[in-house]
RNA sequence: GGAGAGGUGACCGAGUGGUUGAAGGUGCUCGCCUGGAAAGUGAGUGUACUCUUUAUUAGGGGUACCGAGGGUUCGAAUCCCUCUCUCUCCGCCA
C-alpha cells in the first residue's frame, strides 16, 4: 500500500499516476484519504494529551504514596476517574480512524512509474523490444492441445478425472520435460547469482496482505479453509513474505531469491474462450526471480531482470517480443512491468511467459521491509520479481514451433537435461 | 489428538506492579591502538505515529509499542482472561 506521508506530500503526483491507470474516481479516494489522516492526527493529538495527564497524575500519586500522605494520594486518585474515560473514548476513536485509513489504501493501487504509457488495454501496451522470426510450420502442423494427444505427453482426462478442469497429468518425456525445464531455468538463476530457495507452497493471512493478495485476491486463491492456509499463486508469496518485518542491513543487498513452485489458481470466472490447453490452468510450475534492492538500485535490477529472462528465451529459441505494460493493464501492486510474449506458431498468437516488476515500496510499505542505509536511516526498500519461466506456455511454444514431420524437437540447451532430442 | 514450556529491541538474552524504552552481550557506527588487519579498548546506537521550532535528509516535546486483543490498577513487560504462534514430551504417521 501507498504511504500516507507520500500522499500526503505528492498528492498530484499519485493522482495522475492513478489517473493513468483510469481509476475514474481517483480524486475522491485520494480526497478521502486526506481527510481520514487529518482527523486521525486530530484525535491522536487529543488523545496523547489526555494520557500524558493521566501519566503525570498517575506519578504523582505514586510519589504521594510513598512519602505516606495517603489522604492527598486518595484524593488525587479520586480526580483522575475522568481523564481515564476521556482518554479512552479517544484512544478508541484513534483506533477506528486508522482502520479507516488502511482499508482505504488497501484499495488504492501502486502509483506507476514515468516511464509507464498511457492506455486502457492490452492493445495499448508498448513494443520495447521483439527477438527472433516466427518459424513457418510444415502441412501437418497442429496447436499444442492435439500435439499432447498425439504424442501422449500431457492428458487432460486425467486429470479430470482425479482432479478437475485445469490439472493436467503429465506423462513419460511430457513429464521429463518439465523437470528438465524447471532444473534448466533454476541453474540458469543460480549462475545469475540468485540464491536457490524451496519456500513452502502454502501460505497464511499474514503473508497474503503482505504481498497485497489479499484482500483484493481473494477468490483467485484455493483456501483451506480448516487450517486457514492459502495455496501460494506464485512462489513470489512465500519467498517475499521471508523478509516480511524485517529490517535488513545495506550490505546483505540486494538480495537476489529464485524457487521453483507448483502454483496454484482457482482463475474464479476467467474459464472460456482462448484458454485451451495449456494457456490457462489451476495448476502450474513456475521459476520465480525475486530482488530486493535499495531504492536507487531498484530500476537496474529490473533491466537486468528483463535481460535474464530473455535471455533464457534466446537459449530456448523462441521468439519473443517484450512489452512495457500500460497503465491500464497493470497490475495492482505494480510501478512497472515488463511482459515476455512467446510467438506461437500454431496458435498464431503471442503467449505471456513471463512478467518482471518494480513494486517500488508498495509491497514493502505492508511488509515492513526497511534497510538501514549508511547514515543509520531506515527506509523502506523495493522489491521486484519476475518468473523465469513459467512452465506450460513455454512448453506450449516449443512443441508448436519445433514441430515436423519426425517429431518435435528438443531445443539444444534442454537436451542434457531431457536425456533425449525428439518426442515422437 | 493429549500434556507442558515459552514468545522482550537488528540479533541473543535479563527482568513478577512505580525514573524499565527496558540490564548484559552480539552486531552496527565513530575513535584509539596497528605498517594494515584481527584482537584489545573508549564512546555512541530503538521503531512508529504525532506536535513544535527558519538548527529543516536537523533540534526539542508528547504518545504508543516487550506475540495480538481485552481486563484489573492512580500506575502493567511484570497480575487476570481470550486468541495466536513456536518449542518439548506422549500419541499417530512418513
Amino acid at each position: 500500500m501507498l504511504q500516507t506521508q507520500y500522499i500526503r506530500d505528492n498528492r498530484d503526483r499519485v493522482l495522475d499516476g492513478l489517473l493513468k491507470r483510469n481509476i475514474k474516481d481517483a480524486g475522491k479516494q485520494i480526497a478521502e484519504v486526506l481527510k481520514t489522516d487529518e482527523e486521525r492526527r486530530a484525535a491522536q493529538s487529543a488523545r496523547d494529551e489526555a494520557l500524558s495527564r493521566s501519566k503525570t497524575q498517575a506519578r504523582e500519586i505514586g510519589q504521594l504514596m510513598q512519602a505516606g500522605k495517603k489522604e492527598e494520594a486518595e484524593a488525587a486518585r479520586v480526580a483522575t476517574q475522568q481523564d481515564k474515560a476521556l482518554s479512552k473514548d479517544l484512544t478508541e476513536k484513534v483506533g477506528l480512524l486508522e482502520e479507516k485509513l488502511r482499508s482505504l489504501l488497501y484499495n488504492i493501487p501502486n502509483v506507476p512509474n514515468e516511464n509507464v504509457p498511457a492506455g486502457t488495454v492490452a492493445d495499448d501496451n508498448e513494443v520495447v523490444g521483439q527477438w527472433g522470426e516466427a518459424p513457418t510450420l510444415y502441412d501437418g502442423a497442429t496447436p499444442h492441445w492435439d500435439l499432447i494427444k498425439k504424442y501422449d505427453i500431457i492428458d487432460f482426462d486425467l486429470g479430470n478425472k482425479i482432479a478437475g478442469a485445469g490439472f493436467p497429468v503429465y506423462k513419460g518425456k511430457g513429464a521429463r520435460i518439465q523437470r528438465a525445464m524447471i532444473n534448466f531455468f533454476l541453474d540458469e538463476a543460480r549462475e545469475a547469482g540468485y540464491i536457490e530457495i524451496q519456500p513452502p507452497i502454502f501460505i497464511n493471512e499474514a503473508s497474503g496482505y503482505g504481498t497485497g493478495q489479499l484482500p483484493d485476491k481473494e477468490g483467485q486463491m484455493y483456501h483451506m479453509t480448516v487450517d486457514n492456509l492459502y495455496a501460494i499463486p506464485t512462489a513470489e508469496v512465500p519467498i517475499t513474505n521471508i523478509y516480511r518485518d524485517e529490517v535488513l542491513n545495506e550490505k546483505a543487498l540486494p538480495v537476489k531469491n529464485v524457487g521453483y513452485t507448483p502454483c496454484f489458481r482457482r482463475e474464479a470466472g476467467a474459464w472460456g474462450a482462448n484458454v485451451r490447453g495449456l494457456n490457462r490452468l489451476h495448476q502450474f510450475d513456475k521459476v520465480e526471480i525475486v530482488q530486493i534492492t535499495t531504492p536507487e538500485a531498484s530500476y537496474e535490477a529490473l533491466t537486468k531482470m528483463i535481460d535474464h529472462v530473455t535471455g533464457l528465451l534466446q537459449k530456448l529459441e523462441l521468439p519473443y517480443r517484450v512489452l512495457n505494460l500500460c497503465g491500464g493493464d497493470l497490475g495492482f501492486t505494480a510501478a512497472q512491468t515488463f511482459d515476455m510474449e512467446v510467438y506461437s506458431a500454431a496458435q498464431k498468437k503471442w503467449l505471456e511467459v513471463s512478467s518482471v516488476s518494480n513494486f517500488e515500496t508498495y509491497q514493502a510499505n505492508r511488509l515492513k521491509l526497511r534497510y538501514k542505509n549508511g547514515d543509520g536511516r531506515i527506509q523502506l526498500l523495493h522489491t521486484l520479481n519476475g518468473s523465469g519461466l513459467a512452465l506450460p506456455r513455454v512448453l506450449a511454444a516449443l512443441l508448436e514451433n519445433n514441430q515436423s514431420e519426425k517429431g518435435i524437437k528438443i531445443p539444444e540447451v534442454l537436451v542434457p537435461y531431457t536425456g533425449f532430442e525428439w518426442i515422437d
